[in-house]
DNA sequence: AGGGATATGTTATATATTAACATTTTACCA
DNA sequence: TGGTAAAATGTTAATATATAACATATCCCT
């Protein structure tokens, strides 16, 4: 079965509920491949984050489990986004210390957002090897051996023009 | 005067006396063509920063005045650092909720760093034209406009390798 | 069923940042 | 040159973010 196609997601209308289900479908099969556990809180948390497409602090998320379940600690959470970070099923926002959905958990990848600052959603470009190769050519220019990166660049995007 | 001309940042063997002795002349001349107050506090948690090229936190400051006087209070620092900030004379680094002198702070700029995860230096590129572009022209086939910018490289500095 | 590995619960604390209001210092000009 | 508004600093407190450490439960394997 072939991913949906769906529209980028800044587009303010798509259909979201596509969205969620498809994050969690490509979650199962991630970590059933990693023969990692997808327990029911990590499921939670990650629906939560697909809430929407804007980035969400661990501590917003602390709130929305408490109205499930009362006693919700910051580990709970903290635990939940380490594994979903491991899994690349989140990616965590530096500039805003929070947390959004990956678009494409297939694989391990450098990302690169883009954020807007009207409707705080966060883009994740997909194929950008543009910018990659960028980076890795600015590095290897200065002998630095890259393990991670991250880039965010905000701004406001193309629908909320 | 021209600036005095000094090897990268990561080169470890270098008169880092002199990297302090320029930045702070800078601040003073940034500052007084932008008609801002260097003052005392600011100056001596810009010498602070300047100690190395290692990116400081906040914290870190805080305790280094501590030993100089001792109610120094959180406000104190986040002041002084918001004041340099907006004059271009340090940079934030997202990933490490740090700060680091900026290498040239004459004008306003998008800044990207390497940050050394052996050394924990950070780099800052210079002219770094081509990074700038590769996003520019992402953002632009997304008709994203851009208003900042954060890339943060981190790896192995050529000098640890 | 036993037992080690993994996950979750729980309590406490560390780290990072800002709000709000009081006081002092500076710049400027009447 | 002294009065005053603006800017800077002091002070207290609160809020936001993240992790340590240890206890208990659950899962998976044989």
């Amino acid at each position: 079965m072939s991913p949906t196609v769906r529209p980028p997601s800044f587009t303010h209308k798509h259909n979201h509920a596509a969205c969620i289900a498809d994050a969690i479908k490509a979650a199962e099969q991630c970590c059933a491949q990693n023969g990692t556990r997808f327990t029911s809180q990590r499921r939670r948390v990650l629906e939560l984050i697909w809430q929407s497409h804007k980035p969400v602090t661990a501590y917003s998320l602390i709130k929305s489990l408490r109205k499930e379940k009362e006693n919700t600690e910051p580990p709970t959470v903290y635990r939940a986004l380490e594994f979903l970070q491991e899994n690349n099923l989140v990616h965590r926002i530096e500039s805003l210390n929070a947390f959004v959905g990956c678009e494409h958990p297939e694989k391990e990848h450098r990302s690169q957002f883009m954020i807007c600052n009207q409707c705080d959603q966060a883009m994740e470009l997909r194929n950008s090897r543009r910018i990659e190769n960028a980076i890795s050519t600015e590095a290897s220019k200065l002998g630095f051996a890259i393990s991670s990166s991250t880039v965010e660049i905000t701004g406001i995007c193309p629908s909320c023009q």
